[in-house]
DNA sequence: ACGGGCGGGACTGCCCGTTGGT
DNA sequence: ACCAACGGGCAGTCCCGCCCGT
């Protein structure tokens, strides 16, 4: 077929957004467990046995964002003198910034799920920690403890800041959260 | 009455144990996604439905364990006038401690499923956060933003050390592992 | 003991009222479906179990009435040369009547949930015809076929007018639509 | 697609019909409340969950017949200018009769479960109420009050007819009876 | 790539029987 | 006798997997 790779990557794309708009938007009318797979697939015109071809669980459409992949990316662009501390709070920004400025009705509605469902804020923390073993992958004859005890530091202060702008209704600048949630780590001692 | 409602209790912990050895056994033998509920219902004599009372979910049966509860006052108990992190430090050194020398074994079957099974990994973190805000719950009029900072990066440390414990097949000392984490922390700069 | 067996059966009387009463609220708040037994034996202060000592099952709390036994003493106090048709009527007029004038709102609530949930309607429905059986044994030597014909007309149209009432939402008189329902049978034809 | 919808249909249908077929056998062997959902996918050879896809409670694989959904497509094959009583009874042999003829042995033992059972008693009444609503729905600027007494004497009269039918062990002639309790509506007063 | 049919396992709610305590 | 807790059994729902046909 003429269509490349890309192309239908893009399409797949736009089919799990339109996905999760409507399963969001049940998620928020009528609450996480009191929506079914068949509901979603029912307003978004798709049978249910598709859904599962889009998000591998019902939790993964809160999950998933459409930028998650090109994190490894943002990574690797940094220069390599930087400190690794560093690195990634700068790709941590640019990240969230992203979907931040995108669309923050959306991010809110889903870091609201993340932080009241049970299983959703496993995942939400169960994804950071995943996050933390990449990066420590990366960063070679290095004391892997210390990396770690690092990277777990650095993640629970992007959550801290999320739930304190999630609690204020998103009404707060999230970046400023962010920037003092680091600040903090600087003085931890 | 005769049955006070520690002695209830009591009885409840026992079968709660009893239920617990069996479904871990179950769980290191064949796997956790092989065991259903119905072959540790089996092998604990008791009925599916019984298994439910004593443990909400099948997760359960792997995060519980008997001291559980007891945190809250461990933590009570530490003089007023330490410093939060030390606090924080001395109460995870006697939980994790306790169940340490206990019951070893046991210790390592569980850590060994938290880190394998993706949804026991994340109910695991999810428990560690609780932690957090319990604790922060309990510290009044502080800059909470902070408080959580450090309380993610304390229990990531810990996290982390069990980690290291368990890549290691339990042979390596986990107090010692504990404590080059919390240690870590210290120069994190 | 010296409670005399009235004096008990008046208590427990009492206590059905109650547990009703507590019942009957949660399910008009939050519907019949979503109250389970343990919040009503909750609100009534009572154990779940006990809950069933005074009602056979969740359905008959709806269902029962403190009235409810009298009908058939109501019956016999029917002049004997009274045609069978009029008796009925007399009979239906005065239980319903009864409950009506006690407490409507009450009486409203029962039928709206009567109304609404399929296994309520349906009990509603086979506590009539059960009616109609006692009636029609009690006719000796008449044609059964015929008498039953006529009791389920009779116990139709009471239906209807409870309906009637209720689709209304309580504000027409009640006593007024079981008449109208009634003359509605005479003119079948 | 080369399976139309119809052949889908009739497909699902004769495995309803299967498992409605083993299901009667066994509730006739060892009795309703004997006989499980696992017993009967059992012996339909399907799994439990698939016997949910064909019958959402146990109760409906009693209830359901395969001609059920045409009852309104008799109903409106009616000439407009028959009065409403009239086509209501024409409809009611019809169906009634097709069921008759076709398999009176199927029909006897579900009548007999539906007179036995008191969920399936009240299922049974609860059913004849939809189709009066189905019917008054179709009669537009009617004395609706009136045009459902008529409907519940009606159905009333068949209900009396197939108890009698069945008290008799199916033995009399069930379309006879049907007449007869017809009639005895004609001169009720 | 989509849809349908089917299976299986977790989990919940109703309801009942039993035991043990007042 | 009354009652509370405990345990068991069954119906029913949802998630999610697999296979097959288009």
């Amino acid at each position: 077929m003429a269509a490349g790779p890309d192309l239908r990557d893009r399409r797949r794309t736009r089919t799990r957004l339109a996905i999760q708009a409507e399963a969001l938007r049940l998620f928020a009318e009528r609450g996480y467990a009191q929506t079914t797979i068949d509901d979603i697939a029912d307003a978004a015109a798709i049978s249910p046995r598709t859904f599962f071809r889009y998000f591998p669980t019902k939790e993964d459409v809160v999950m998933w964002d459409e930028y998650d992949p090109e994190a490894p990316a943002l990574l690797e662009a940094r220069p390599d003198d930087e400190p690794v501390a560093e690195s990634f709070r700068a790709v941590m920004r640019e990240a969230l910034g992203g979907l931040y400025r995108r669309d923050p009705e959306r991010l809110l509605t889903r870091v609201r799920l993340m932080a009241t469902v049970p299983e959703l804020r496993a995942r939400f923390l169960e994804q950071q920690a995943a996050g933390i073993e990449l990066v420590a992958a990366q960063i070679p004859d290095a004391d892997h403890l210390r990396v770690r005890v690092l990277g777990h530091a650095l993640v629970g202060a992007v959550t801290v800041a999320l739930d304190a702008w999630r609690a204020d209704d998103g009404r707060s600048d999230l970046m400023a959260l962010v920037d003092r949630a680091f600040a903090a780590l600087d003085d931890l001692s």
